[in-house]
DNA sequence: ATGAAAGCGCTAACAG
DNA sequence: CTGTTAGCGCTTTCAT
């Protein structure tokens, strides 16, 4: 209607309550939905917002509230197709909530991950949703300086000092499903690869392993590796290659990711994966079982562990209370695991 | 230093003013690294800073430049592994530019697309990079409604009317060397999987097909589908269990993500895939080699899309000129494509 | 139930 | 070269 309006500028809540011929503090509750205007005018500044396309200005409300509406999501390394789910998962809950979500990925770079939680600070996100590298102190720095909703996503161990929510896969119950099936098979040396003791954000996986072997009189072997693909693969590529009377002949992993990357290892050593060697991966990524052969993996519901995150971080939000939300895991046999051969 | 800054408050441009002992446009020049300034009055605003451990708040700078300082990257389909390495170059790239990324999944739907443009809007991005799905209208609102710099990742036909960069694959010259791959190896009756034309952002794809298949004089044969795995798994495998002395001899498809929904097709289909049938992909995702057949495939650096893509917002944001980028693509010829039976 | 006014933290005129 | 000041658009207290 106003001549303003003409050319680009964004209607404001001023504008708003002109139109509807109210003050803006009317048109500000009216909005809001709160008490203390009467239903003729909560109605009429509705009708005006609607007709000229009223939209809050996003940093004018977060300036003055001290809430962005945006929470971020730091993902260690978002090579790893585990994530994308996640991030789906994560996305689409606070989508429903009218979240927005400020993403990034920390690449297995402490610095980076320091850095992001720097940037997710002064952006001012409302919660953190992270999948820490270990020994990183980014959930800490945090807390500490903003003291605003956490959720640590696959880290069961990590920071355990700290009181926040957390949402994980149920790693240990994993692990022993992965042992117990490759014991059955015969194996009786299993390496598990894993990120060293100080970058690992899930220790209770090596040391249920541990456990577990110690437990059957087993020989366990822990490789560690970083967890990149291409590094993962050579480290592995030479246990492949160690003298076959004493080298494992089975291999739990992580991530189908890596176990992928072992896939490619064990063609660079001249061994037959399902045949000389067996693998049982994690994660049960939709190309794992088109593998040759078919990749035994641990099947979780990666989707839902985002749901899961963004839940706990939505209800911490809501002055709810924390929580911590295990994901189960299910042993799915397939062609990389076979009976031991020696 | 002072007594007020004990528990939790954040230091604001004042107290590092304050500290300095100087006023606050003079912090925020020494900040900005403007001139106006005299240099030990900027060492000294800076060493404040740094001491108080001062951070920008972002929705005061956003709302009074009018910059958020974060851009948008909405992806039509996070589900497929395409778009991770993507996010990751795009995400890297930002970072450098200290940009954050708000990211978005449309999963294929328009009401969501719209949606999250409107959310992208309302959150004062700085600039959108948008792999649109076929046929919506969010490119074309968020230029009218905004002005700000819009790339279009993996849309070459899409929007041909609107004036934008665009960072995509050469899809062409993608078709040509899968075409002529299979025809080499005696394919005649040869089939393309691709969303509806309604949907599609690529269009340009099926274009190449049908007039390289009038061309060579084959037998081209367009199946849509919509992209989602078990869909196109279920459409083609109908495709699949024709009769064989018409049916096609060979699929070419948009994606790993959807050829891996092929294998799972021929399965099903009972006919299998380098023997019966073969298939070339697109991506060139690291599984896809492990895949049984290995998947032929078209090579595309993933990353660089997403780097080229935040590269043009970035040129655009810094007032440069529009640009296309294409990223190059090469055929990888694997197990999954074998000379043609019938 | 309503409006006036203060002010979130910052930048950019402007005045000195 | 430096400091004072006026808002950006919104929410929220405080009068009315």
């Amino acid at each position: 209607m106003t001549a303003d309006q003409s050319h680009r500028r964004r209607v404001s809540l001023a504008d708003v309550a002109r139109e509807a011929g109210v003050s803006t503090s009317a048109a500000s509750f009216a909005l809001n939905g709160r008490t203390g205007v009467s239903e003729p005018v909560r109605e009429r500044v509705k009708a005006a917002a609607e007709a000229l396309g009223y939209v809050p200005w996003n940093s004018a409300v977060a300036l003055r509230t001290g809430r962005s509406g945006a929470v971020a999501l730091l993902i260690r390394n978002l090579r790893n197709p585990f994530f994308l789910d996640v991030i789906n998962g994560f996305d689409a809950t606070c989508a429903t909530a009218g979240l927005a979500v400020i993403i990034g990925s920390a690449d297995y770079s402490s610095d980076r991950e320091r850095e992001l939680v720097s940037t997710f600070i002064a952006r001012e996100a409302d919660g953190l949703a992270l999948a820490p590298i270990g020994g990183g102190d980014a959930a800490a720095r945090w807390q500490k300086s903003t003291g605003k909703p956490l959720v640590l996503i696959n880290a069961a161990n990590h920071s355990p000092q700290l009181d926040v929510s957390r949402a994980h896969v149920d790693s240990e119950s994993a692990v022993r499903q992965a042992v117990d099936h490759l014991r059955e098979l015969g194996h009786r040396r299993i390496a598990i690869v894993a990120a060293p003791h100080d970058r690992s954000a899930d220790d209770e996986r090596v040391d249920t392993f541990r456990a577990e072997m110690t437990r059957h009189r087993l020989e366990g072997r822990v490789v560690e590796t970083a967890m990149q693909h291409d590094r993962a693969a050579e480290v592995v590529g030479a246990v492949m290659r160690e003298d076959p009377a004493t080298r494992p002949t089975a291999y739990i992993t992580n991530s189908d990711y890596i176990a992928s990357a072992l896939y490619f290892a064990a063609a660079g050593a001249g061994v037959r994966v399902g045949e000389d060697i067996s693998i049982v991966g994690h994660d049960d990524l939709s190309t794992s079982r088109l593998l040759a052969p078919a990749l035994s993996t641990v099947a979780v519901d990666r989707f839902e562990i985002g749901v899961a995150a963004a839940t706990l971080l939505i209800q911490e939000l809501d002055g709810g209370e924390r929580d911590t939300v295990v994901i189960p895991a299910t042993l799915v046999p397939r062609g990389s695991s076979a009976t031991a051969v020696n």
